[in-house]
DNA sequence: TGACATATTGCGAATTATTCGCAATAATGT
DNA sequence: ACATTATTGCGAATAATTCGCAATATGTCA
């Protein structure tokens, strides 16, 4: 929950948005939902602290491949995967236990490893 | 290789420039390879061609959170993954059996599984 | 081989997501 | 309350990707 140095209002209102959408959501998304609670926060500052709480740790980036990024809060469940639904969008949290997967990777190529990202393309039962 | 209808000078000079950077190459890198062969393609030509591509399997999308798309031919080399350094860009594929992860997900949430990409993120040798 | 039908290209403009610069403002320590 | 300065709002700037449309190239068939 580090972001910055300041507990600010527009802090306090994105972390809160993206706590209560519960799930992978965009910076647009953030905006929109801000305002339905007739409260707002510039676009570029919900940028600005996404990235923040990107660096400090405080949020995953998740890649669907739409053109823009999703962020998803990291505390509360834990590490996890997602299944994005190409028909509607839809995403469902999805856990497994990856030990050997991870395992494989450490050291090949000497790469140190950082972090990964698994996300599952498909149709959600709806879409089938 | 079923790209469109017709065999096309964008088409091949496409092809090829993949082909021959062999990695993920970004829509821009292409069109700059290709002009580096005294020949061109339009850019919105290209990113035609790449959705067409993508939709008949020719391709992979590759996302690293860059801000954009990242296109692999699907042949010659197995299904893979990538490890993407976040220092320098540099990317290495990387391969390992992953039966039991996938079979972990097929069923499960009623999803139907389409493809699934896996990315590592940390840093090469030259960036640690 | 040459004309036709139309798939595809090039080009410029439009969109969308994300970033920047900077002056105004709000958060925190004294 | 005051000063310091991190952060915001705003408008403009970028960067990636998409569109509309007229010009062109490709595959087909007479
Ligand atoms: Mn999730
Ligand atoms: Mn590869
Ligand atoms: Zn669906
Ligand atoms: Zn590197």
């Amino acid at each position: 929950m580090k972001i910055g140095k300041r507990y600010t209002q527009a802090r306090k209102r994105i972390f809160t948005a993206i706590e209560k959408m519960d799930k992978p959501v965009s910076a647009q998304e953030i905006y929109d939902y801000i305002k339905q609670n007739y409260e707002e926060v510039d676009l570029a500052s919900i940028y600005r602290n996404l990235e923040l709480m990107n660096k400090s740790d405080a949020v995953n980036v998740i890649l669907f491949g739409e053109g823009k990024k999703r962020y998803e809060l990291k505390n509360k469940k834990g590490h996890h995967h997602h299944l994005f639904c190409e028909g509607c969008g839809d995403i469902k949290d999805i856990k497994m236990k990856e030990e050997n997967l991870i395992n494989n990777v450490k050291d090949s190529q000497g790469f140190v490893i950082k972090k990964h990202n698994l996300e599952f393309f498909g149709l959600c039962p709806n879409c089938q």
